[in-house]
RNA sequence: UGGGGUGUAGCUCAACGGGCAGAGCGGCCGGCUGUUAACCGGCAGGUUGCAGGUUCGAGCCCUGCCGCCCCAGCCA
């Protein structure tokens, strides 16, 4: 009886017999002999199977051999150059586990819109694989960068009642004969966790019911937000980049094969390290003005304009202090300029565009209630949130990071769609 | 929601200015002992998204509808 062996681990056991369990990739008859590539999940090997060394039953059976069959495979591990991986089995006995009959996806180009319904199968594919493990080890590369400074992560909830940005739309569900939403942030949360701890984020699914229909959004996509006390904008800056850096560092140095699958020139990459470059929204606005765009002081940055801004630079680049006409009802108002307001936007350069929005906060109740006014917010819903400006207000900054957006340009694919397993948008449901 | 595209074999795409609907891949059959999206020969595979219209004749032109893609807005 043969041990049973991982890919990944098939360097161990050259020159033994092993048994490796997976998924056949793809195959290729030749007469007598035959070649396939098992996907294992940890790795790929190719097996050898030679007419004359198997019996003639088990020759059938690999002759019947199908893609994406599930089989086991036994036989002796030798070195081979000629085999990707660098590993090669040669096979003396095959199990079929679970046929599989007329696999739809071909090793071949396909539209996305078919990818997509077939999704639960497109994550077998090589670099759905990729992008997914760079994404694992993104988030894995969050937790370790938080939890190595002693954040406490607060898992906010996900059904809430009328509260959030408001801007945007929200999903509503029906809780109990109430109407309830699905969380589209949990920062308001987590500003309320910070006066517990200190320095606290969450990390998890947001909802946004936006028709949108753009490279760059999902109706349910995961977002981390860290907030921290006694942090003003330009600590939470200095954040920012930190922990973008790291994330970048990770990737490079953990999914390396992972990128190198996905065909993704890290060199652009490589030169992610802080500090990154600063530009004032004001000045932002003067330099798009020169280079002809027709955008105007107090207007939000529109997607081709942060395109050029993030064209500029070699690495992230921060805009800062937006006018707050043009942003969220909590952002603290600049007290050297009352028209603008205390925050950033990150933008990833190679045209990916944003992937943090932050901000430090308002703390003084007066000013944060007559914003709420402003905006014809549901003050009622507000009640708990003003509280934390009542009972000990403090300074405080966070911010929130797009994570299928960050996975999107580390992996340098044009659509964050194949960045989540299974992507939420405007008419996709399914799988 | 607005603007621009697109829809032909299971998949990816061809088809002159309106004139017999094709190829590659996949499938099936056969051949081949070192393939790397193998190669060679053969076979099967179509209501050209749906409904109407113009025309001797429509995959192609016109109208409506549907699906999808890209861009914009909103944002992460």
């Amino acid at each position: 009886m043969a041990v049973i062996a991982e890919v990944r681990e098939l360097g161990r056991h050259v020159g033994e017999e092993v048994t490796v369990r997976g998924w056949i990739q793809t195959m290729r008859s030749h007469g007598r002999i035959g070649f396939v590539v098992l996907r294992d999940g940890s790795g790929i090997v190719q097996a050898v199977v030679g007419q004359k060394d198997v019996s003639p039953r088990i020759w059938d059976r690999f002759q019947a051999l199908t893609q994406e069959s599930s089989v086991l495979l036994t036989g002796l591990v030798r070195e081979d150059a000629r085999a990707p991986g660098g590993y090669e089995l040669t096979v003396r006995d095959l199990v079929l586990v679970g046929r599989s009959e007329d696999y739809p996806i071909q090793p071949k180009e396909h539209g996305v819109d078919f990818l997509l319904d077939r999704r639960h199968l497109w994550l077998r594919s090589s670099q759905q694989r990729a992008v997914l493990r760079v994404r694992n080890e993104v988030e894995q590369a969050i937790h370790d960068f938080f939890y190595a400074r002693d954040f406490v992560r607060i898992d906010t909830p996900i059904l809430t009642g009328a509260i959030g940005e408001a801007a945007t739309t929200l999903f509503e569900v029906d809780y109990f004969e109430q109407k309830a939403y699905l969380a589209q942030t949990g920062q308001l949360y987590v500003e309320a966790a910070a006066a517990a701890f200190g320095k606290v984020y969450c990390f998890g699914p947001t909802f946004r019911a936006e028709k949108s229909k753009t490279r760059r959004h999902l109706t349910e996509f995961w977002m981390v937000e860290p907030e921290v006390a006694w942090n003003d904008s330009a600590d939470n800056m200095r954040l920012q980049e930190q922990f973008v850096a790291y994330i970048v560092e990770r990737a490079l140095e953990r999914c390396r094969n992972d990128l190198a699958v996905l065909e993704r020139d890290t060199t652009a990459l490589e030169r992610v390290t802080p500090p990154f470059p600063r530009l004032d929204y004001s000045d932002a606005v003067k330099m798009l003005q020169e280079r002809g765009s027709e955008v105007e002081w107090g207007e939000d940055l529109g997607g081709a304009d942060e395109t050029m801004v993030s064209e500029s630079y070699d690495r992230p680049v921060f805009v800062y202090n937006y006018p707050g006409a043009a942003k969220a009802f909590y952002m603290k108002e600049n007290p050297a300029d009352p028209r603008t307001v205390l925050c950033d936007d990150l933008l990833a350069p190679e045209g990916v565009g944003e992937i943090i929005g932050g901000s430090q906060r308002e703390d003084d109740y007066d000013r944060l209630l007559a914003r709420i006014r402003e905006e014809k917010l549901p003050e009622e819903a507000y009640g708990w949130y003003l509280d934390l400006r009542r009972y000990g207000t403090f300074p405080h900054a966070g911010f929130g990071l797009g994570l299928e957006r960050t996975v999107a340009w580390i992996c340098g694919r044009a659509h964050i769609r194949e960045t989540i397993p299974f992507p939420r948008m405007l008419y996709r449901l399914y799988p």
